[in-house]
RNA sequence: GGAGAGUUGGCUGAGUGGUCGAAAGCGCCUCCCUGCUAAGGAGGUAUACGGGUAACUGUAUCGAGGGUUCGAAUCCCUCACUCUCCGCCA
């Protein structure tokens, strides 16, 4: 959520903000709701004054067992009028809550103009493409089971068998231990959330069909993210409890509503996944180095397990609803003959603390502190990329020596 | 699933219909005293949202939502969560 006092003063100033992220910000609605607001506001916060206040008097009289009759006529007069203007209220701040819940984050003074993925910029690039048009990971791996999954839940599932699974399972070992290593505490967290939590970081209200909804109020958890951050709402941190740092794995469920026809083959899209989430919370003036640190992290697995990979920073239309400024990290995938997204990390400057209470109590002065995330990474893309780019074209996958010691093999024999 | 107890400010915890935004303690801040990493004394210290140039001031908040009442932290109902016991269970 937006800072609403930024965007009292200077309303122009948000919605020019605003369109580099191709979001047309209706000032003039904006400013009729507030001013009903405002004008409501003060009519009900008046009547319950006065309502306060004769019934102070009431007390008095009926103490001294004087005559109430005239004031309890006022009374009813005044409840009656209130009742009417405090519904209009009330309908008036939910219509307020969701116009402000809808408005995204406003980016980072880096972010540049765009529409799409095209233009974003590629900001480093790391390591050599060495093959290009190979075969891909559900050719060269048949512990890949895709038709079983279909079998028992449909499309965009997947069983792994055998070496594939281990080596799934070493990654995500791999991963939490570099997290780790990097500062991150480790956490066990929900797989489901409810839907404070994801109107917390901003799945929600507007992202809603993107999600496995399991319950009234419960959804599967579309990113560790939603936990992670979670954890900390509602909540006033000290100073020096920041950097908060925390990890997690855990699965992601995803409908891909908008997708069909994307991405259908392998396992580059799935509606269930993996992925290790690393996750901060910062000082508000700490976030920019906050991003580039996180970043860092994330690109510290794939060069460890040196796969070729890209960073690029998004422009104004490719930028998430909640994030001020992402990079994303793209590792190559040989059988596309293109980088694909194996990590997405943002800096979302306080629009996730103020959505779900987020506090930080800064020598005194409570602000909202910075919240940021990325992914450490996918495991599922990480493992068709190690699987696509480690093929030696004969039968064996070749792991990559940081993670020998997590499954206990040099190769894994294919076929 | 059954029975019971609970949920109060940054924390601990009192408060069973008006004088309660709420005792007391802890913590924190300011000052005083003390020449020494201590102790003592005085005062201050919730949050959110409004109105006002400001001093200041209004409203709301005692788990959430409804109800009773002129008036609710306090009474009633529903729900959530925590704890204890029983049952069941990985």
């Amino acid at each position: 959520m937006i800072d609403i006092n930024f965007l009292r003063a200077e309303p122009e100033k948000v919605r020019d903000l605003l369109k580099i992220k191709n979001y047309d910000l209706k000032i003039d609605l904006f400013r009729d709701i507030d001013s009903e607001r405002k004008t409501l506001q003060v009519l009900v916060e008046d009547l319950k004054g006065q309502k306060n206040n004769l019934s102070k008097e009431f007390g008095e009289l009926k103490k001294n067992n004087q005559d109430t009759s005239e004031l309890s006529n006022q009374l009813k007069e005044i409840k009656k009028r209130l009742e009417e203007k405090e519904d209009s209220l009330n309908t008036i701040l939910s219509g307020l809550r969701d116009f402000l819940l809808d408005i995204p984050n406003i980016p980072h003074k880096d972010v540049e103009p765009g529409s799409s993925e095209e233009d974003n910029k590629v900001i480093r690039t790391f390591g050599d493409i060495q093959k290009k048009d190979s075969i891909d990971h559900l050719d060269i791996s048949s512990d890949i089971d895709i038709e079983s999954a279909v079998k028992i839940a449909g499309s965009r599932f997947a069983v792994l068998n055998n070496d594939i699974a281990k080596l799934h399972r070493a990654l995500i070992s791999f991963m939490l231990d570099i997290a780790e290593k990097n500062g991150y505490e480790e956490r066990y967290v929900p797989y489901i959330a409810n839907s404070k939590s994801l109107v917390g970081t901003g799945q929600l209200p507007k992202f809603e069909d993107d999600l496995f909804k399991v319950s009234d109020d419960l959804y599967l958890i579309p990113t560790a993210e939603v936990p992670l951050t979670n954890l900390f709402a509602d909540s006033l941190l000290e100073k020096d409890s920041l950097p908060a740092k925390v990890t997690s794995h855990t699965p992601c469920f995803r409908s891909e509503a908008g997708s069909y026809g994307k991405d259908t083959r392998g396992l580059i899209r799935q509606h269930q996944f993996e992925k290790v989430e690393i996750v901060q919370v910062v000082h508000p003036e700490k976030s920019d180095e906050a991003l580039e640190d996180l970043l860092s992290n994330a690109e510290e697995v794939l060069q460890l397990l040196e796969l070729p990979y890209q960073v690029v920073q998004l422009c104004g239309g490719d930028l998430g609803f909640s994030s001020s400024k992402t990079y994303d990290i793209e590792v190559w995938l040989p059988s596309q003959n293109k980088y694909r997204e194996i990590s997405s990390c943002s800096n979302f400057t306080d629009f996730q603390s103020r959505r779900s209470k987020i506090r930080l109590n800064d020598d005194g002065h409570k602000v909202h502190p910075h919240t940021l995330n990325g992914s450490a990474l996918a495991v599922g893309r990480t493992l068709i990329a190690l699987i696509e780019n480690l093929y030696d074209e004969k039968e064996l996958i070749l792991i990559p020596k940081p993670l020998q010691k997590y499954l206990n093999k040099e190769v894994i024999k294919v076929k």
